[in-house]
RNA sequence: GGGCCUGUAGCUCAGUUGGUUAGAGCAGAGCGCUCAUAACGCUUUGGUCGCAGGUUCGAGUCCUGCCGGGCCUACCA
């Protein structure tokens, strides 16, 4: 069985995310790992909260927290999220733990041994009264170029101009608005990745087959302008990673921790370790999957992320990895999505605008939402949520065409055969025009995800519902139950050997009506079809079910409109 | 400014190395069924494939220009 290793970019600590982050790496790369898992494959699925960084510390100040206590809460209130959608990581860990702690100094140490890394003098923004180095972003003032009073030092959102912080007039902390600012000098570690560019050139020209989203991403950094540029790696922050050289102290870098971005991307090596740990496993249990001396040579690894993160995960990662000049696995796979606009705009925490993962789960259960948002993930260009949207597809495709199926016929044999099933004959020509049908689709539905074409893996999972009713309607055992009873148990026998079978192919997508499905038909622990002819002869005659509740119930056009309403937002 | 992505039926999207009459789902229309969550099935109306040129026997597909939408541009993460 092959083995798959499967990382979601982690979700930054400071606030709870919204269906955007959700669908662009959480949700997809669950939908894999499942896919998977059912196939036999050995899966190893890893995420994490992403707790270091300025955003952290203020915004555990805002709610008046020391920012450890705020990350650990944090980080609870995100993983209970992850399960109430069924995010099925088999860690879920934190960049801020021990593991990652020691680890990211030992890269950092070996990049050193590498002569990777740099030592830079700069000029940073002191700000006194807030008693911190200020983000080019978070200090604020009038933009020289159109004089807006509230151009940021990065850039001036009003007139996009681009800006150094000290081209700003009458400069001000953006956090507490104070003028007390100063330059002061300071030093920090790059990364030399401009002497791993040619490496990189090579590395990403002989992915051919990932998405072009990706590539072009990566192709844009390595030869914009003067071509790939050195990067940072350390800031003058508390809360973080203290600089080391490896388990040693990393003279004229007191003081001083990680960049957030170099040791985001180490967590998932971590995290596997914490993975480890948790279970109470010895390392060879994580280094199994993570180093190529190790065992992990026959592993593959897929990353799934939104296309802010492309560069990180396409550049900056790769040279931590090959950088360290140690057999650590380098990504196989990078499947980057678009973004989820919400209803007309963007979602927008700060106004309030569009739905968050707690919020969802409020509403509706978690199935209606990753059925929603899976088959409208954004793989090609930026998708849309609107109600109308949501509440068509989830009413059409989970109610009407799955749920409704499972409905009418199991009713229908409890009416007619009792809750058993019936014995009937054999399966005759109409059965068999199913079998190949489904057989064909069930081809396609799996090329579909082992490329990580969700969109189009959903369609084809949806057509394969769809078959059912078309069986049942042209079988009409309503109608032969008068004339040959016999003919309509042969028929809803094979149309309720559909339900396990569909439960067993959705589980990726919709876990909790899968479990449903299989419950009801006393099929837990169905196996993935090889052969579809023999997975719908598994239900015998004289097997026992129960008809189960309403697994959709539908989304009326008042609870549309109320939805639509509360999530308008602020502004 | 530069780069990348994108523009196909009312809506959401497929369209493989250019190859006949451009497809699917939803929405709309008609018919059928009555087991079922007024669900299901069948049929069907919608497109000068953003615009204008060009290459070719042949262009949704390749080239050039223009127009619209989006993203990135390296100290938010």
């Amino acid at each position: 069985m092959a083995r798959i290793l499967i990382t979601s970019a982690i979700p930054y600590i400071n606030g709870i995310k919204h269906l955007g982050n959700l669908v662009g790496s959480q949700l997809p790369s669950d939908v894999y790992a499942r896919f998977n898992r059912a196939l036999g494959n050995e899966v190893m699925f890893i995420c994490a909260t992403d707790e270091h960084g300025t955003p952290a510390e203020l915004a555990a100040a805002k709610a008046g927290k020391p920012v450890a206590d705020f990350c650990a809460e944090m980080h609870a209130v995100q993983a209970d999220i992850a399960k109430g959608f069924r995010l099925s990581f088999d860690h879920f860990g934190r960049s801020s733990s021990q593991r990652n702690h020691t680890l990211t100094q030992h890269f950092a140490g070996k990049l050193a041994e590498a002569g990777l890394i740099r030592e830079v003098s700069e000029k940073q923004v002191y700000s006194n009264a807030d008693g911190r180095y200020l983000p080019d972003r978070y200090i604020e003032g009038t933009c020289p170029n159109c004089g807006y009073d509230a151009a940021r030092g990065d850039q001036c959102e009003n007139c996009t101009k681009q800006l150094d912080p000290t081209d700003l007039l009458e400069p001000r902390s953006a956090i507490s608005g104070s003028t007390d600012l100063e330059v002061r000098e300071t030093k920090h570690l790059y990364l030399c990745q401009s002497q791993l560019r040619d490496k990189l050139d090579a590395w990403i020209d002989s992915k051919t087959d990932w998405p072009i989203l990706t590539t072009s991403i990566a192709k844009k950094w390595l030869h914009d302008g003067d071509g790939l540029q050195d990067r940072g790696i350390t800031r003058d922050l508390d809360w973080g990673i203290p600089v080391k050289k490896g388990a040693e102290e990393w003279p004229g870098m007191e003081g001083k921790v990680f960049y957030v971005w170099f040791d985001a991307p180490i967590e998932y090596i971590a995290a596997t370790a914490e993975w480890a740990d948790a279970h109470g496993y010895d390392d060879s249990k994580w280094e199994r999957w993570w180093r190529t001396d190790k065992g992990a040579a026959d592993v593959k690894y897929v990353q799934f992320m939104g296309k802010d993160n492309v560069p990180f995960h396409t550049l900056s990662f790769p040279s931590t990895i090959m950088g360290s000049n140690e057999p650590w696995k380098l990504v196989d796979f990078i499947k980057s999505f678009n973004y989820l606009n919400y209803d007309g705009g963007q979602f927008s925490t700060s106004k309030g605008r569009g739905v968050f993962m707690n919020e969802a789960l409020e509403i509706l259960p978690s199935d209606y939402w990753r059925w929603w948002l899976l088959s409208h993930v954004p793989e090609s260009s930026d998708s849309e949520f609107t109600w109308d949207s949501f509440q068509q597809g989830v009413n059409k495709d989970l109610a009407d065409v799955l749920g409704n199926f499972v409905s009418r016929i199991t009713k229908f044999c409890r009416a007619k055969f009792g809750e058993e099933v019936p014995a009937g004959g054999d399966y005759g020509a109409a059965e068999q025009a199913v079998i190949n049908e489904i057989s064909t689709r069930l081809a396609a539905y799996e090329g579909h995800m082992q490329a990580i074409e969700i969109r189009k893996a959903a369609a084809e999972l949806r057509a394969i519902w769809a078959a059912g009713n078309e069986y049942l309607q042209a079988a009409a055992p309503w109608t032969t139950f008068k004339t040959d009873p016999e003919a309509a148990a042969t028929t809803v026998r094979f149309a309720l050997n559909l339900i396990p079978f569909y439960a067993v192919l959705s589980e990726p997508f919709i876990p909790d009506a899968a479990a449903t499905m299989l419950a009801a038909m006393n099929a837990t622990g169905t196996a993935w079809p090889t052969d579809v002819a023999t997975a719908l002869g598994t239900l015998k005659a004289g097997d026992s079910f129960t008809v189960p509740d309403v697994m959709f119930a539908k989304i009326t056009d008042d609870a549309r409109d109320e939805m639509q309403a509360r999530f308008a937002g602020r502004s």
